[in-house]
RNA sequence: GGGAGGCUAGCUCAGUGGUAGAGCGCCUGCUUUACACGCAGGUGGUCGGGGGUUCGAUCCCCUCGCCUCCCA
């Protein structure tokens, strides 16, 4: 195959050496385009989720880029038209927080102070500096993305998909603006959507209040956990068919700290075992009073302002107060005024801001809505219909629950970092929306046709570019070539976290705009944590960065551990110690390397001779990669890709380093074995380093190429040559069983010696108990390997077999008698041996019931009755022969 | 309040209707000319408690307990 002088491979293994340097390779190659395939190739398409241009890549990025650039190199090498699209967020809130607070360390200044145009030129100044360093280091973990079709959600083509999808909600009906209770942060200034609110369990107070009633005859005791809104009561409110109340409804209570007469209402939302079974009813600060007072026809008094502060319609004593000022405040009063009762602990679930942490404060406000039960219909009948089908399956549960309980989204923020709503009003408050496809800005009212018109200036809230993204980075709305030919895309591959946020919203603009679903499957994977499972965080300082890990151990290696760890579970536990093992099986793959480029020689080559005329072991070897290769395959075909990488790793360590290379070592070495066989035994041993490089070519996209190149010239080519599959034609069931029978013999005489105390160099004399037939001639041919792996003095292989101080054991197909020199037993031998009966007693024991048990006879398939008949029979001949050693006193 | 998931070796996790596996750890040997990021051998689990279905359950069903997460 290959003629030219081979490369050495350094002794050190040193991943730093020649990771980039073929990353570079690959990517400038153009490997990493679709153009490589071939014109009438499949496609294969991947959209990246992009990471904020705020941040670092982080484990969470590390696993999911690891997981699809797994995916995209196997596909590639399975000859697919692989477009994986990489791109960048513009992360809204994010951005323009870390904007503003470098803004004011550095001049002292608000957004305010330097205005809107200025502030967002330093923005985009700010992003386009950072936006090369996220994607340099997704390529620093080897990911095969096409850069040259990069994107960016607030570049000019996702400026028109955002616009376009506007724009048709608007016409359809499905975007509208409405003042409505939404949440607050009072710190970032903006409207949140319900996602982007974190419940957290806290633990407060209830207090109670008494709110007399207007007539004097006595008084209502309210209890709320927040009393500063008393302030914007305009009710109180009892169950309708609560009889404790019943005849106080219509009636009027003075609200406390005010002048206000407020009436008592009746409304079937009330909670008769709450508190007293009276709540007050505050429509401004409530979302469920906000609905009751809308029932009821109740005033909306705000007394909290945007800004967090009481308003004037607080009255003069708290206006201008912190919320949490006026909290204490109202409470001090009440107590002097004599209206405060008792006062519980008790823990409510607050709304805090997902990006700052704040409280947020439930306030009416007008923003920009969309209508979204229709297009969650459209997209549940998709998923129905499994036109988008979950990995693991469980997460369409949660996915279907959401949709059927979802609700409008609300779209607008009031940030200036993002995509500006294109909206205009007209002195007349008459809203103007361009029609789908007008790209130009209206200049007219289209109601009244009055010139001027004012933008809205808010802008959308960042996901909603997000959820076009497949679309968009196809071109969309353009009918651009790569969608005809690249959408819908084959996978979407991300966290649990975001199915709410993005995945659920994705396959809804899919069906909604295109018709058709973003992508056909979803995989979802878990969250990472530190190694004993706990939740990474800044605080407690377990935070491991995935590009350290690189730098320390090398890409290849943070990689494999990645995909070894991400299970069917939740969570991922990930640290040093995975990615040192990780290593440690990199290091093992170049040392065996090393050692085969020592064995092979200039000439040899790597077409292998027809099986059959192959050596057993070489046989075995084959049969083992072949079966090795179906199983990657089959485990990534259903994102299984620990046990795709655990395969791997099994056979390559175990199988072929542990097993293959060391019996290949004695036969090369042998000058007694032809040249003709070393040579076939040498073109297979090079086959099978080069395909388990080729395997492993997309978990390890590195190490792969660089020993390519050392052993057969084409580490180059690597990326884009066949991957390796399971062969029917390597298959030779009775050649494993040989091979397992010799290694088990051997494992087993080094036991005994290691039970004895012995050197692991003493040598014994050994025979193998087998009737004559082809397995006795099997094993006989092997004779001279296995006295070599055992270190036998002498091997027999016959029907029967009598050795001085026999010791006998079954191993794989045959019967082990090992000759072993007589000794006294010792108190821990007797020990070990007494415990090894009662073991031996307990397990006949079971298997014996089950045998005399009819019914099991009766209706157990008949080979399990078999093998537990044998497994019974094994007993107890182990059990004879350890009951020997031990009435003799001595061992053999 | 509603929903989901978990409980398997010291730790972190795979797994199967026929009495259990991996990595790391631990113990014992080993300068075996590829590899100590190694080699060889070993230790270690009534598969959360109880009940049921079954010839047989760690795996299916019920129930209890503990933990985690999501939604409101």
């Amino acid at each position: 195959m290959s003629s030219a002088p081979r490369p050495e491979l350094d002794k050190r293994f040193d991943p730093q050496s020649f990771e980039m340097t073929w990353y570079r390779l690959q990517e400038e190659s153009g490997q990493f385009r679709p153009e490589v395939a071939s014109e009438d190739a499949s496609p294969y398409t991947l959209v990246i989720p992009p990471p904020n241009v705020t941040g670092r890549l982080h484990v969470g990025h590390a696993l999911g880029r690891t997981l699809e650039d797994v995916l995209a190199r196997w596909k590639r090498m399975q000859g697919r038209a692989v477009l994986w699209v990489p791109g960048v967020d513009h992360a809204g809130i994010a951005t323009q927080m870390v904007v503003e607070r470098d803004l004011m360390e550095r001049t002292g200044k608000t957004r305010h102070d330097v205005g809107r145009e200025p502030f967002l030129e330093i923005c985009r100044e700010w992003a386009d500096a950072r936006r090369g360093d996220i994607l340099n280091q997704i390529r620093r973990l080897g990911c095969s993305c096409d850069y040259s079709r990069e994107y960016y959600t607030l570049d000019e083509p996702r400026s028109r998909a955002v616009r376009r999808a506007f724009s048709e909600l608007y016409h359809q009906g499905l975007a509208y603006r409405d003042s409505r209770m939404v949440n607050w942060c009072t710190r970032c200034a903006t409207v949140l959507s319900d996602l982007e609110v974190n419940h957290v369990e806290s633990s407060g107070q209830l207090w109670s209040v008494a709110y007399p009633l207007e007539d004097g005859s006595g008084d209502l005791v309210v209890a709320t956990t927040r009393p500063e809104t008393i302030l914007g009561d305009t009710a109180v409110a009892v169950h309708p068919e609560d009889e404790r109340y019943t005849a106080l409804v219509g009636k009027r209570v003075r609200l406390p700290l005010t002048d206000r007469l407020i009436p008592v209402v009746a409304d079937e939302m009330v909670d008769r075992t709450f508190g007293t079974g009276v709540v007050k009813i505050t429509p401004a600060h409530d979302p469920n009073d906000f609905e009751a007072g809308r029932r009821h026809g109740l005033a909306e008094i705000a007394v909290i302002g945007f800004d967090g502060k009481m308003t004037a319609e607080a009255g003069p004593a708290y206006a201008g107060l912190e919320r949490a000022a006026a909290r204490k405040k109202v409470l001090v009063d009440l107590r002097e005024l004599g209206l405060r009762r008792d006062d519980k602990p008790h823990t409510s679930a607050v709304g805090r801001c997902q990006r700052c942490d704040t409280v947020l404060e439930p306030l009416v406000s007008l923003q920009w809505f969309v209508k979204i039960k229709p297009l969650a219909e459209k997209a549940v009948a998709a998923t129905e219909a499994r036109e988008v089908t979950f990995t693991p399956e469980l997460w369409k549960k949660t996915y279907d629950e959401w949709m059927k309980n979802i609700r409008d989204w609300c779209v607008s923020r009031q940030l200036w970092w993002g995509h500006e709503i294109p909206a205009w009003y007209c002195p007349e408050g008459h809203v103007t929306v361009p029609k789908p496809g007008e790209d130009a800005d209206p200049s007219a009212c289209v109601r009244c046709g009055n010139v001027t018109l004012t933008r809205d200036p808010d802008v959308f809230d960042t996901w909603f570019s997000s959820w076009l993204m497949p679309l968009s980075v196809l071109g969309w709305p353009e009918k651009t070539k790569d969608l005809s030919r690249f959408y819908p895309t084959d996978v979407m591959v991300t966290g649990f976290d975001i199915l709410f946020f993005w995945v659920a919203r994705m396959i809804m603009a899919g069906v909604w705009f295109d018709g058709r679903v973003p992508f056909r499957e979803v995989f979802l994977h878990g969250l990472v944590r530190d190694e004993r499972g706990q939740k990474m965080s800044k605080t407690k300082g377990n935070v491991i960065d995935p590009l350290v890990m690189c730098d320390e151990y090398g890409a290849d290696a943070v990689r494999f551990a990645l995909a070894i760890l991400s299970g069917t579970g939740r969570d991922l536990p990930f640290g040093t110690t995975r990615v040192a093992a990780s290593r440690a099986f990199a290091t093992k793959v170049w040392n065996a390397a090393r050692f085969a480029m020592g064995m092979l020689g200039e000439e040899t080559v790597a077409e292998v001779p027809a099986f059959a005329s192959l050596g057993r072991v070489d046989r075995w070897i084959l049969d083992r990669l072949s079966a090795t290769a179906a199983k990657v395959n089959e485990s990534l075909g259903v994102y299984r890709f620990d046990e795709a990488a655990n395969a791997l790793y099994a056979f390559f360590w175990t199988e072929f380093c542990d097993g293959y290379v060391e019996m290949v070592k004695q036969v090369l070495r042998d000058p007694e074995v032809p040249e003709a066989e070393k040579a076939k035994t040498r073109s297979v041993l090079h086959r099978v380093l080069l395909d388990s490089l080729a395997l492993l070519h997309p978990f390890m996209p590195f190490i792969s190429c660089e020993i390519r190149e050392a052993l057969n010239g084409d580490g180059a080519k690597l990326p884009v040559l066949p991957y390796p599959a399971g062969r029917d034609d390597w298959s030779d069931p009775f050649a494993v069983e040989v091979v397992e029978t010799l290694r088990e013999t051997a494992t087993r005489v080094r036991n005994l010696r290691a039970e004895r105390g012995m050197a692991q160099t003493v040598e014994l004399a050994a025979g193998l108990e087998v009737p004559e037939g082809p397995v006795a001639e099997a094993l006989r041919a092997h004779g001279p390997l296995l006295v070599h792996m055992a270190r036998l003095s002498s091997l027999v292989v016959a029907p029967k077999v009598d050795l001085p101080g026999a010791f006998h054991e079954h191993v794989g197909v045959a019967g082990l008698v090992v000759s072993l020199p007589k000794r006294d037993l010792s108190p821990d031998d007797e020990a070990r041996i007494r415990k090894e009966i009662a073991a031996v007693d307990k397990e006949a024991e079971g298997i014996g019931r089950k045998l005399a048990d009819e019914s099991f006879l009766a209706r157990a398939p008949q080979a399990v009755v078999e093998k537990v008949r044998r497994q019974l029979e094994e007993l107890t001949a182990r059990r004879t022969k350890l009951v020997t050693n031990l009435g003799e006193g001595t061992t053999p």
